[in-house]
RNA sequence: UGUCCCAUGGUGUAAUGGCAGCACUCCGGUUUUUGGUACCGUCAGUCAAGGUUCGAGUCCUUGUGGGACAA
């Protein structure tokens, strides 16, 4: 009998997955991580990991099935948290979940798992697992609504041979369905939200536990600037034109209004509207970039500023991810593929162009807030082809 | 100093003498395994003192604060 590993967490999802794996007829074992500690920040004050433990521990014990705990918070904290703030603090915007897969549940527990004898390793994921030319293909959920194959996007081949998904071809609906007939004790659990195992931050104080305040200027861009005016693209290649449509407007150099004060650039992130203390305008003021060097955040008025919508952005070479190496892209070649820059973002038409120095991406359609350090993954409808850090 | 104009939530603005409304901000909530977005909701105002009127944000007087022109 083939051994599988859930990763419990306490929620329903996972809950849901070990007991599928048992009926299916596997050797099935809980393990369930503790990856954060620190409560420093965290608005849930309530929910900490105990809590999930004590869930963890009924839902083995109601499916008949052992379970253990193991500590990684030593890992998460440098390979997860760590990145993060050096993240922020160049400026950019990480996504600690991506990371959280990639560096934790498929790498540091799934050694965890394996050395405890499993041939499999499953996650709660909406996504599926399939295979095609030789390789393992990450579907997206069949609950388009719940899809979470965006947050496996770095996966690799090796990550992806022991894991199951059994909850995947699912919808979020009959997962609980099937929790409350099996009488589980997640069954009404509330989905969990925030920063996986750390929950929901308020992140600026978060962030000052290791970024200090620091009072800067709030500088109007207004859409008329001639930044924004259209270039005549009969004076420029090809492949000149494709960077231009690429790169992010530069703000530092341009004449802008003083607008207001900011307690550090840092906090703030591209396509934000709350927390700039700025009223008094017709429409909303969204920060359209940040400059963490002279601590200035650039703000447009109206959800159609210039600066705010962008037909492109740009993956450096070394952090281009291929999820199916077999589609790899050479270098002066372009293709087709669906594409999203946020998590249950529906999937854009774009146009991929390997180059040299990179990955140059072109929408069909202006993208809202194209934001540096978030993970861009683009897909053949439902395979998720491969991924890559926004640089900008 | 003379004349004129203006004063409404935190901000920007509406209201023939007849229930002070809208937008932005803030705060709260919903959605969301990242950040962010979106959606819903609450709080909150007629510069001060008198007067006219059944009734004043609106008309009159004075004061206070700001702006413009004049020298």
């Amino acid at each position: 009998m083939k051994k599988v590993i859930v990763g419990l967490s306490g929620g329903v999802d996972s809950s849901v997955a070990a007991l599928l794996l048992k009926e299916q007829g596997y050797d099935v074992e809980g393990l369930f991580m503790v990856n954060w500690h620190d409560r420093t920040g965290t608005l849930t004050s309530n929910c900490t990991w105990e809590d999930d433990w004590l869930l963890a521990q009924m839902v083995a014990k109601s499916i008949d099935i052992p379970i253990s705990k193991v500590d990684l918070s030593e890992d998460y904290r440098t390979r997860v948290v760590d990145y993060m703030f050096s993240e922020y603090e160049k400026g950019r915007t990480p996504n600690p979940d991506v990371l959280c897969n990639r560096e934790i549940k498929f790498d540091v527990f799934l050694e965890e798992a394996l050395k405890l004898g499993a041939d499999y390793v499953a996650t709660g994921h909406y996504c599926r697992k399939g295979e095609k030319d030789e390789e393992y293909q990450l579907l997206a959920g069949l609950d388009g609504n719940k899809d979470q194959s965006y947050f496996l996007c770095q996966l690799t081949q090796q990550q992806l041979a022991p894991a199951l998904f059994p909850i995947g071809h699912l919808e979020k609906r009959e997962v609980r369905e099937i929790a409350e007939k099996a009488a589980l004790p997640t069954a009404s659990r509330k989905d969990s939200q925030g920063i996986c195992f750390v929950g929901k931050v308020d992140l600026p104080t978060f962030l000052q536990q290791k970024l200090q305040p620091r009072k800067g200027n709030v500088i109007e861009i207004f859409p008329t600037q001639h930044l924004f005016n259209e270039i005549d693209r009969s004076k420029f290649s090809k492949d000149e034109l494709l960077k231009l449509d690429c790169a992010p407007y530069d703000y530092s150099k341009v004449f802008g209004k003083k607008v207001g004060e900011h307690n550090g650039a840092h906090y703030y992130t591209v396509g934000q509207r709350k927390g700039l203390n700025i009223g008094g305008y017709k429409e909303p003021l969204f920060v359209i970039g940040t400059n963490v060097d002279r601590n200035s955040v650039f703000v447009g008025e109206g959800h159609e500023h210039p600066g705010l919508n962008r037909k492109g952005l740009f993956v450096k070479q070394e952090e281009i991810h291929w999820v199916r190496p077999s589609q790899k892209m050479e270098i002066g070649q372009e293709r087709s593929f669906d594409v999203r820059i946020r998590y249950r973002q529906p999937l854009q038409k774009a146009t991929l162009f390997q180059r040299e120095e990179g990955l140059y991406i072109l929408f069909a359609e202006k993208q809202r807030a194209i934001t540096a350090g978030q993970f861009v993954a683009w897909y053949n409808g439902d395979d998720l082809i491969g991924s890559g850090v926004i640089d900008a």
